[in-house]
RNA sequence: UCCCCGGUAGCUCAAUCGGCAGAGCGGGUGGCUGUUAACCACUAGGUUGCUGGUUCGAGUCCGGCCCGGGGAGCCA
């Protein structure tokens, strides 16, 4: 049996109550220093947190000296000793070590990973090591922390998990590009129709909605848009709440609530894994990270938006009109330039939009949704309330050309005790972007899909 | 898919007008009385992405291709 050693992160955590005790820890080695005279100091993570344990290796054991040989940067150890305050600075404790045991080497010689920056490029041809290095697995702490509060976050609130399908029917009209599903022998017949990766679990949240009042959806979707991009992946996680008898308003208030929610929780939790990305990857991003984690967010309607870009005096590639999309460099005038801060936009034109957004009362030229843009990210969230009523529904699905026995099912949610609704998806990795700084969306989940790439 | 930039040692990058291909880090060897990406000395390490062309001579100029990055579009 393998001895279990005592996380890093709780010796830093309790330190007092491990000092100038035997303990014994598990890890892999990030640096070797040999000194003066007789002794190597070797910095250990065991990926429990972001700090190493420094080790201290006295070659006046001679076994020990042996050993020390042999460890290089990336070989994993398991080290007995006694923790003890550290007399230098830089680190408040450090192990003593009595033995060391190496479990697995890693010749220095091809090994990889330095002690020193790679280009993420080069990370990234090396996928299977990079969350050995600070970087990703500081991402990787955050993503984790981001996820399990997601699931706080709306158990909290009664919403209730339900896993929608990966394998679909529709397309989901107006979401980009879809994977068909081939089998080898059957082709795409394998199922009796040509089934498809799901693109967002909306639809099908929609059902559960309408039946258990308050649900989410938080799995992986599929996009074979070829955009090659650093905000876009063809496999990414969404969160996907839906809410019966809810409104706009309603959609807006959770979305906000939400995001303030998420970033408080990661603020709290990974303080150590931030402070490393404000030092080395985005300085401001503390106080970028508490605007959005405390303030409310600026709601404009898209009428107004258009309104406030052809009055900004600025020079834009794209014109300004109204019944044309937003443009990225229209999108950051608003969040980076106008209100420095997160902005939500509202009630677009319908022609712009999905079939299955509510067409508003006041003005049918433009549906109930919203998107939510943040600085250097654009589009963070997307959502909407959606269209209940039958009649408009079907109307809006002829306007747009659908085949309508495919969505049968989805009528039917209108026809049998439909119900005001509203939801909305956020696009787990470019949240993770938000957080962490990190440029490019392919650092922001474990291994990246994007066109022509696809490791392991 | 379009536009722009790039590809030189294991990594990060230099190489002036077309004229002997270099440095730091990493590796190896030796040294150094507690180091913080330790430090000092020595040392090995190259089909300059591939391909065709221009030239006495190409890392450098031209054509084609491959790969990477940034921006745009599409979107989350």
């Amino acid at each position: 049996m393998v001895r279990k050693g005592i996380p890093v992160k709780k010796l830093f955590a309790d330190m007092n109550d491990f000092l100038d005790k035997e303990i014994f820890v598990n890890g892999w080695i990030r640096t070797r220093r040999d000194s003066k005279a007789g002794i190597s100091f070797i910095e250990l993570n065991d990926g429990s947190c972001f700090k190493n344990l420094q080790i201290i290796v006295e070659h006046s054991t001679p076994h020990l000296k042996e050993i020390i040989k042999k460890i290089n940067t990336g070989c994993s150890v398991g080290v007995s000793g006694v923790l003890r305050e550290s007399p230098a600075k830089g680190q408040p404790i450090e192990l003593d070590a009595r033995d060391i045991t190496i479990y697995g080497e890693a010749d220095p010689a091809s090994y990889p990973l330095q002690k020193k920056r790679h280009s993420f490029e080069f990370l990234r041809q090396i996928a299977h090591l990079r969350p050995r290095t600070n970087t990703i697995g500081a991402v990787t702490r955050v993503r984790n922390q981001i996820s399990y509060a997601i699931h706080q976050f709306f158990q909290e609130r009664g919403f209730y998990y339900i896993h929608t399908p990966i394998i679909t029917t529709s397309d989901c009209e107006g979401a980009g590009e879809v994977f068909q599903i081939i089998t080898e022998g059957e082709g795409e017949n394998f199922f009796g129709r040509p089934t498809y990766l799901t693109v967002s679990g909306q639809l099908q949240a929609e059902i559960y909605a309408l039946a258990l009042g308050k649900v989410y959806t938080f799995g992986p979707t599929f996009r074979a848009e070829n955009s090659n991009t650093r905000r876009h992946l063809s496999e990414f996680w969404m969160v996907e709440p839906e809410m019966a008898f809810a409104d706009l308003e309603d959609d807006l208030n959770l979305a906000q609530d939400m995001l303030h929610y998420l970033i408080s929780r990661v603020l709290d939790s990974c303080k150590e894994d931030l402070e490393f990305f404000r030092k080395f990857i985005d300085k401001g991003l503390f106080s970028r990270l508490e605007v959005v984690a405390t303030e409310s967010f600026e709601v404009i309607t898209y009428t107004e938006a258009i309104e406030m870009l052809k009055n900004s005096g600025e020079s834009f590639e794209f014109p300004v009109e109204w019944g044309e999309d937003l443009q990225a460099e229209h999108e950051r005038f608003l969040t980076e330039k106008k209100f420095k801060k997160p902005v939500a936009v509202i009630h677009y034109p319908r022609t712009l939009k999905p079939f299955y957004m509510k067409v508003n009362d006041d003005d049918e030229r433009t549906v109930a949704a919203m998107d939510i843009l943040v600085p250097e990210i654009g589009e963070i969230i997307g959502g909407s309330e959606r269209e209940y009523r039958y009649d408009v529904l079907l109307e809006q699905m002829r306007q747009k050309n659908m085949n309508i026995d495919d969505y049968q099912w989805y009528l039917d949610l209108r026809r049998y005790g439909s119900a005001p609704h509203a939801g909305f998806g956020l696009g787990l990795e470019r949240f993770v972007q938000f957080i962490t700084g990190v440029q490019n969306i392919r650092e922001a989940i474990p291994f990246p899909r994007t066109p022509g790439h696809a490791l392991f």
